[in-house]
DNA sequence: AGCTCCCGCCAGGTC
DNA sequence: GACCTGGCGGGAGCT
């Protein structure tokens, strides 16, 4: 049990936590900071120092060994989680150094035995998270595997090997099919893609959750919440905001969830169980980021749109905290195969975990896709028996039964993937390509646009700064929000406003930092610009760094470029997160002093949007 | 107190 | 009936 771990198991934990590294923008909230992945997250600093060499190496066929891996030491889930520790933080290898000079042995005379009993306190509890043992698991297979060669995938070896419960690898195999990287042949027998279909089956989500318009739901969600703020500030409720924030998405989100959850009650909850499945889940927790823009989601929303295709009744804050540590699992699988990367959104109401996609941006065209596993897809989530027959027939052929025979269906798959390999491997948009497609480097998106049009454009509520932007981001699918579309500049200097798209409910205004990587957003509600559209400038924006509450920057957002607006900028990297207000709605907006100082104790980074005709 | 997520129970499905 | 699959939630470790 975990409560026995030894000190040893502790040491894992401990050293690892660190500062907040980065921000950028995200949906919900106005602020998201990714944290410094501690721990297990000491073991995925360590995962991507593997990825990215990893990467370098080309298609996998043996991974190089760790350093400290012996010479002849095979590439064993052993040796590789030695390595990745120790590439986590060389404050572990202190740590241990120390535990082993404390204990009065040298570090020499340590190996074998010593070595191995350090191996076995380490490789514990965090040997054995999902997205460790998920990045071990894939780290065996190639991301594109020669099809002539066998890759089938036993769990009984594959639990053996990795020296865990087969449970925990239905878990990876579970997220892992939900994207067409794996698919089952028989019992006991799955068959590795590698990413050879990924990107189809990305292109397919995304399309999927246009058509289950998802954006517009995860918008409302976000819409509904900021008034709900606003209703709660006004009413200086705050008990009354935290049972309405729960209650709410029923009551209210009918709009949305109905159209998910299918018109039969009953055939819902037949399928109860096939919907909450980890496939599906998955499933639809990718479509989130493939329709959102920023491509962040938060575990909140995704719980709370999950949760909504299921039954509403009986909905209550168990079932959402079930939902949140599914989410959790399938989250650190996605964060394994480097799909998302999680981040935190800070809002007034606190720091809430959310994810960001690093996964491919661009995808294919559907034209360029077979027809064949997207008819059902195609087809809006309503329209079917059940969300699972979506998951299924995105991958499977229609009608295909899932289970442990599904051969007719294996021989269709082995074709279609054949079929597919041989297109993607002449197509533009080859997988090979994607590897080297870097994930969205939100810092990297700066791109030329004058401000004062940006402002003037953000005003008139148009996009047509987008036109100023490269080729790609001038979306003009202003429904989809999805990586191909997502570009959301992040500008150079000064707070300039971004109207993404006419139909994002949210401006994101995206404030660089130094650091690399990170940048926060603002959000502004548009229903504060809509009353005067052509009106609305940024008077100014105050900044208070969380270090220093009496810190501010303020700055003419729409003249000045060399004024500092990052809240980082005194001095250090600051190591909490620090949040933004967003002052939205029209009350809000309307100038008013008394609701502004009410907002401003709750915050530490104030972003005053001020209004006038 | 809240976040994160490991762990294993056990129900339902398959052989 | 044995085994496989996987939903589910308790609760530990951590912030």
């Amino acid at each position: 049990m975990s409560s026995t771990l030894s000190e040893g198991q502790k040491l894992i934990r401990k050293p690892l936590r660190s500062p907040c590294k980065e921000r950028s923008a995200n949906d919900t909230g106005h602020v998201f900071v990714e944290p410094q992945t501690p721990l297990k997250n000491a073991s995925k600093a360590s995962e991507a120092a593997l990825l990215g060499s990893h990467k370098n190496m080309g298609p996998l066929t043996t991974p190089t060994k760790g350093l400290e891996a012996p010479s002849g030491e095979p590439w064993t889930p052993t040796s590789n989680l030695k390595m990745l520790i120790s590439a986590a933080s060389p404050e572990i290898r202190n740590r241990e150094k120390d535990r082993v000079a404390d204990s009065g042995e040298s570090e020499n005379s340590q190996e074998p035995e010593q070595g191995e009993e350090v191996e076995k306190l380490q490789i514990s509890r965090k040997d054995k998270s999902l997205g460790l043992l998920c990045y071990k698991f894939i780290a065996r297979y190639p991301n594109y595997p020669n099809p002539a060669v066998n890759n089938d995938i036993s769990l009984d070896d594959v639990a053996t090997e990795l020296n865990v419960e087969r449970r925990r690898i239905y878990d990876i195999m579970n997220v892992l099919e939900s994207l067409n990287m794996v698919s089952r042949l028989a019992k006991n027998r799955y068959t590795w893609h590698g990413r050879v279909k990924l990107a189809q089956t990305l292109a397919m989500l995304k399309r999927a959750g246009k058509e289950n318009r998802y954006g517009q739901l995860m918008q409302q969600i976000r819409q509904r919440s900021l008034e709900r703020e606003e209703r709660a500030f006004d009413l200086d409720g705050e008990e009354e905001k935290e049972n309405e924030e729960m209650s709410s998405f029923e009551m209210d989100g009918d709009s949305g969830q109905a159209e998910l959850s299918g018109a039969d009650p009953k055939a819902a909850s037949a399928n109860s169980r096939k919907d909450k499945s980890l496939r599906v889940m998955s499933q639809k927790f990718v479509m989130l980021f493939l329709v959102s823009s920023p491509p962040v989601v938060s575990l909140e929303i995704a719980a709370k749109i999950l949760i909504g295709e299921d039954q509403v009744v009986d909905q209550d804050k168990n079932k959402f905290k079930t939902k949140i540590r599914r989410l959790y699992d399938i989250a650190n699988v996605l964060s394994s195969l480097e799909l998302i990367k999680k981040v935190h959104v800070t809002e007034d109401r606190g720091r809430k975990p959310a994810f960001k996609w690093t996964g491919p941006e661009y995808l294919p065209s559907l034209k360029n896709l077979g027809t064949s596993t997207l008819s059902s897809a195609s087809r809006p989530m309503e329209s079917r028996s059940s969300v699972d027959n979506c998951a299924k027939n995105l991958f499977s052929s229609p009608g295909t039964k899932r289970g442990f025979t599904r051969h007719n269906s294996l021989v269709k798959l082995v074709k279609s993937i054949q079929d597919d390999r041989r297109k993607i491997s002449s197509a533009p948009t080859s997988p090979v390509k994607m590897r080297d497609i870097t994930p969205v480097d939100w810092s990297a998106r700066v791109h030329r646009i004058q401000p004062k049009n940006e402002v003037t454009d953000a005003l008139n509520g148009s996009t047509s700064q987008v036109s100023e932007l490269p080729e790609s981001t001038s979306a003009s699918n202003h429904q989809s929000h999805g990586p191909s579309e997502m570009q959301i500049p992040v500008l150079p200097a000064g707070a300039i406003p971004y109207l993404s798209t006419k139909c994002s409910p949210i401006i994101p205004v995206l404030i660089p930092q130094h650091q690399a990587g990170g940048s926060y957003a603002i959000y502004m509600h548009p229903t504060s610009l809509r009353p005067q559209p052509t009106s609305l400038a940024v008077r100014s924006m105050t900044f208070e760094s969380p270090g220093s509450a009496n810190t501010k920057t303020s700055l003419a957002a729409t003249t000045s470029n060399n004024q500092t607006n990052q809240p980082s900028s005194h001095g250090k990297e600051p190591t909490s997160p620090s949040t933004v207000k967003r002052a939205c709605g029209e009350k809000s907006l309307a100038g008013s002093p008394s609701k502004m100082q009410r907002i401003e104790p709750r915050v530490r980074l104030f972003v005053f949007i001020y209004c006038y005709i």
